[in-house]
RNA sequence: GCUCCUGUAGCUCAGUGGAUCAGAGCGUUUGGUUGCGGACCAAAAGGUCGCGCGUUCGAGUCGCGCCAGGAGCGCCA
């Protein structure tokens, strides 16, 4: 905002330092920390360190040089306009902006544009993001909740950052897994279906960890319990084979049953405000992954060794030439013939770039596939893919539980929907005795907003690549560092919108100057309000929703310091308040805006 | 054995391209008569940033080596 001032003044510092012969690298510009007042700062240590190096002896340590560079730039740059004060301390200096100035350019901006304030500049890459691809047949937990908010964030970052961006799901129906459900469905619960959605998708992963119990090896098994075991893998296994073959009963089995997924996945997409374009299938990649190793084998990437009783091999490491291991190798077909996960995803990446025309494909994957997604695309650019180079996977850690790792096998799984659940019962405590005037219904709309927004926060406001112990008092937490805290602060913000009886568009066209002594909490919030747009891209070029989670809270901790330290509604200078409510608006806005990137809502009342 | 991630206050975590941050929340202690909504604010106490070398004018931050915890490594996804 404040973009030519500082471009004029490192244009003069750059003569000023040519006219005295010292090395001149450009400026890094940054904020001074907070003073209480606004501006920009640089240094001299690198200027003087770099003059050291040249050998231009000034017989001083470099910190005192750079703060002599400073002093005498100082000197040198006079009076600026836009510029209310200059200082030289410990080889930094120091451009304070004119406060007043400064705060009614920030808010007019952001009040002129609204919601856009922040968004960036339209860019012409499309950008694909993968994300919630939980397996069917089995219930959405509390992992995959990180997954599909980390995902959708990270997509609604990139868009606003101003990429064109398509969400992409990948839901795994078919393999091993899936089979073992099918298998167990059908030998044991045939024709049952539970009623309501969210029962029977969870009656599914029931069947799971009772089906793997069946066919995991026991602890000292007796022969006959082995035997047993041993059928039942067998029927399993001819089931894959008949799906393979494509089996009519199987085929309509198989989607019966992932129908039943699909329809809770769809369910709780819709709950979290998710809304994706694409829906990919393992099983819609199975045969053209299969067109592909024929590929492989024929140019001699791939080693099929189906012949000697084998699978179809790939020794990537080899291929390339590497000498130490690092992408190793793996299976690409098993010896009957049917795919594997990472045989799909070949297919599935051919699919992204050529159908969808993407430029970049980010692939929101927690990091124990770290080493297969590496595979899968060190594969392609074997085949001769190029845009295998545009595949980035977005690794982040796993949720676990205080008892150690969820495990479908175990059934041992916190489940989305009850973590829900449990969060508007303790949201509803609070609200009914903080907001007795709203309707049951309205209540119940805005506890679920305030308990998804506890959950989210808790999962967003965590750095990617960290694993999360889930704990329900801590997810669900309202007060402090928490969702809900920033939540309210929007919520305060319209309070006194409201109050004012003001018509807010009338606010939007009004001006006012700032032209007052302002408060220390007023400052910094117009100084974080003014750091959206930069924050926006960080967080999108990083690809780390956390970055914004972080300034949603500093937004709000500021906001409400302010609410306290400066009366609004309560002034009797028609100036200050009319400033102040302007000010309260456009806060209100980047918080929403703010929120919005996170998958949070901003509730007008809480 | 190899590869990757993590180690910052009692606990949970921030700390962007080195300097102008050793920080926040929770918990603990103390304040905030009516007040724009107390899901809040103000304040106190609390840390050799795992350890050791190195690079640099300067290292939670970069490099190397250890230690500790976690993850992954051919017919699961």
């Amino acid at each position: 905002m404040f973009t030519k001032e500082q471009q004029n003044v490192e244009a003069r510092i750059l003569k000023f330092c040519e006219s005295r012969g010292i090395p001149f690298n450009s400026l890094k510009w940054s904020v001074i920390p907070f003073t209480g007042e606004w501006g920009i700062s640089t240094s001299f240590f690198q200027t003087a360190a770099d003059e050291a190096k040249s050998g231009k002896e000034h017989g001083m340590p470099v910190p005192q040089r750079a703060q002599e560079i400073a002093d005498q730039v100082r000197d040198h740059l006079g009076k600026l306009d836009g510029i209310r004060k200059i200082e030289a301390v410990k080889g930094y200096l120091n451009l304070y902006f004119d406060s007043s100035e400064f705060a009614r350019r920030v808010v007019d901006e952001i009040l002129t544009a609204g919601t856009e304030f922040g968004r960036g500049r339209s860019r012409s890459e499309r950008v694909m993001v993968e994300y919630a691809q939980p397996n069917t047949h089995h219930s959405f937990h509390i992992g995959h909740a990180r997954n599909a908010l980390l995902g959708e964030s990270l997509s609604r970052l990139v868009e606003f950052a101003g990429f064109e961006t398509i969400r992409a799901t990948y839901p795994g129906d078919i393999g091993l897994g899936v089979i073992t459900i099918l298998w167990a469905y059908d030998k044991f619960y045939k024709d049952q279906e539970p009623q309501g959605i969210h029962e029977r998708g969870q009656w599914l992963l029931k069947i799971y960890a009772e089906a793997t119990a069946l066919l995991e090896p026991l602890e000292g098994e007796a022969p006959s319990q082995k035997a047993r075991r041993e059928a039942f893998d067998a029927e399993r296994r001819e089931l894959y084979r008949k799906w393979d073959a494509g089996d009519p009963y199987v085929r309509d089995l198989w989607l019966k049953t992932r129908e039943w997924s699909l329809a809770e996945l769809q369910d709780i997409l819709r709950i979290l405000d998710i809304r994706m374009d694409v829906w990919f299938f393992e099983s819609e990649v199975d045969e053209p992954s299969k067109a592909i190793v024929e590929e492989l084998i024929a140019k001699g990437i791939a080693d099929d060794e189906r012949p000697k009783g084998g699978a179809v091999i790939i020794d990537i490491d080899e291929k390339l030439g590497l000498e130490k291991e690092k992408y190793r190798s793996n299976i690409l077909l098993r010896s009957d013939g049917t795919t594997l996960y990472l045989t799909k995803d070949l297919a599935l990446a051919k699919v992204k770039f050529e159908k969808y025309h993407v430029d970049r494909s980010i692939y929101v994957v927690d990091y124990r596939q770290n080493l297969h997604l590496q595979q899968a695309f060190k594969i392609l650019e074997l085949w001769g893919f190029e845009q295998a180079r545009k595949c980035h996977h977005l690794s982040y850690g796993f949720v676990t539980l205080p008892e150690g790792t969820m495990s479908a096998r175990k059934g041992r799984v916190v489940l989305f929907m009850d973590v829900l659940g449990e969060a508007v019962r303790r949201v509803l405590a609070v609200e009914s005795a903080k907001s007795p005037e709203l309707s049951e219904e309205e209540r119940r709309r805005i506890a679920e907003q305030i308990g998804l927004g506890a959950l989210a926060y808790s999962m967003l406001s965590v750095d990617n690549n960290r694993d999360i112990v889930f704990d329900m008092d801590e997810a669900l937490s309202f007060e402090g560092h928490t969702g809900p805290y920033i939540q309210n602060a929007h919520v305060r913000a319209n309070s006194i919108l409201r109050k004012s009886a003001l018509d807010p568009k009338k606010l939007v066209k009004m001006s006012a100057s700032f032209n007052y002594e302002m408060e220390q909490h007023e400052v910094q919030l117009i100084n974080l309000l003014s750091r959206f747009p930069s924050t926006v891209e960080q967080a999108a070029g990083e690809y780390r929703p956390l970055v914004m989670a972080t300034y949603a809270y500093q937004l709000a901790d500021a906001f409400h310091s302010f609410y306290h330290a400066a009366p609004v509604l309560q002034n009797t200078d028609q100036n200050i308040r009319l400033s102040r409510l302007r000010l309260v608006a456009a806060a209100k806005q980047v918080i929403a805006s703010a929120l919005r990137l996170l998958d949070i809502q901003a509730p007008e009342v809480m």
